[in-house]
DNA sequence: ACAAAAGTGTTCCTAATACACCCATGA
DNA sequence: TCATGGGTGTATTAGGAACACTTTTGT
């Protein structure tokens, strides 16, 4: 029925690489954070860039960007939220070669965080950069950082993915706290709790946590629910 | 202060093509539509296929998505809606060679679909599908199709993106038709319209549509808006 | 006259918001 | 004892949902 490829070429025309860039957020010391990695190669050697790397010709996009993940910073892609984010492919955008890359959002929860072992070698170092202080970054990573960071605030008000972001357990008021981390408003203590009740999404572990202040509750996540709505989006003009 | 390239060989790794595939729905005869090609190539010669085709080395995506646009039916991108969907890469989904697909979804308003003029040559046929009754497709464009739709129906719950469906002058019930359409469900005629008049994006033209029956006041899109809420979204468990 | 789409308000209920005080602990 | 975060309820308002009849035209 298929005439079969004597009439196609795969040499035949000029091909760009592909890469995949991935963005890592952790919130730590009350601060929305972001991975990057510094550069140990040309181009813009010992600037600091997002991990990511070229694609292997015989591994989707997913594990590409989980081996980029395992091969840079050490972490095991298992257990770790990710999406696939935006394509970005203008020439140019790389002084190699025409470089069109696939780019992925997770986000990292505190033990995640400290099972980062930066591997040596084609990079640097690696630091973890709040996303209001970051330096200069390669190539056009800034504006593929600055449409993840729109996409977290994004889905963080209508999924319940914002709980990637806290540790098993945790106490209400890390929960609230870390929506107006991201969300960058103060919100209101009863009426966040009262949401939180209505979407029954999370349940007491029975554990306490004891710290310098009054001990508080610890929650977990009911596993059962992927995603629920936080609040409704509201209009754009 | 950068190494320069010296260090690097474009031509090192083996590198996949990368192709824009193009989903351009339509409403016609009160159905949602999609228009695919039927292919004069192997692979899937004689397939209906979504339109698309390789990017050249110097064009953006949306540039080369315009381009195979205009190439294969005709249509010159301008005034038509587009977004990026997603990027496929699995490796197998084309018999060619690796593939890497970056998709983008489209509508067409009626008097857009009238300008489709399908170009000989590489495809032999064009038509606008209902996607109730699809025929088998090439690669996995039905995957592709089916994420496509999956978005325009929670697109246009949250936004106004659907009056791109429409012509320029429409009757609001042609604008509660179409949602009724695409979102697959009735809705009650006076709370829909309680809402567009909430919503504040719609304005009369002063022209009247007159047909089979009592006639309809006509009215326009406010092009100022770019996006509206239209309703708040559901819970996901 | 009748078929078919055009047009129009009210009631009910749920959910969002605004708002203030006492409690338990460690330093 | 004080600083800090933990914990709790009510009243108001806005928006979503359910619901039925009259009007205007062409045939």
């Amino acid at each position: 029925m298929e005439e079969g490829p004597k009439t196609y070429d795969a040499g035949k025309y000029e091909r760009p690489s592909v890469t995949v860039d991935i963005i890592l957020f952790s919130i730590i010391d009350d601060d929305l954070k972001v991975l990057l990695i510094k550069r140990g190669n040309w181009p813009f050697k010992n600037h600091w860039a997002l991990p990511g790397g070229f694609i292997k010709m015989k591994e989707t996009l997913e594990e590409s960007a989980a081996r980029e993940v395992k091969e840079e910073i050490g972490l095991n892609i298992k257990d770790i939220y990710l999406e696939q984010l935006y394509t970005f492919g203008d020439p140019g955008r790389d002084p190699r070669t025409r470089v069109i890359t696939v780019s992925y959002f997770g986000l990292l929860s505190p033990d995640k965080v400290e099972e980062i072992k930066p591997k040596k070698g084609e990079i640097i170092d690696s630091e973890m950069f709040s996303v209001k202080k970051l330096p200069e970054l390669a190539f056009d990573h800034e504006k593929i950082l600055k449409y993840a960071l729109k996409r977290l605030q994004y889905k963080l008000e209508y999924t319940a993915v914002g709980f990637e972001l806290l540790p098993e357990k945790f106490t209400l008021f890390e929960l609230k706290n870390m929506y107006e981390i991201i969300l960058g408003e103060k919100l209101d203590k009863r009426n966040f709790l009262k949401k939180i009740n209505s979407l029954n999404i999370v349940e007491q572990t029975g554990d306490i946590k004891s710290g310098a202040h009054r001990p508080a509750r610890l929650y977990k996540f009911k596993k059962s629910i992927k995603s629920a709505v936080f609040r409704r989006v509201e209009f754009e003009k």
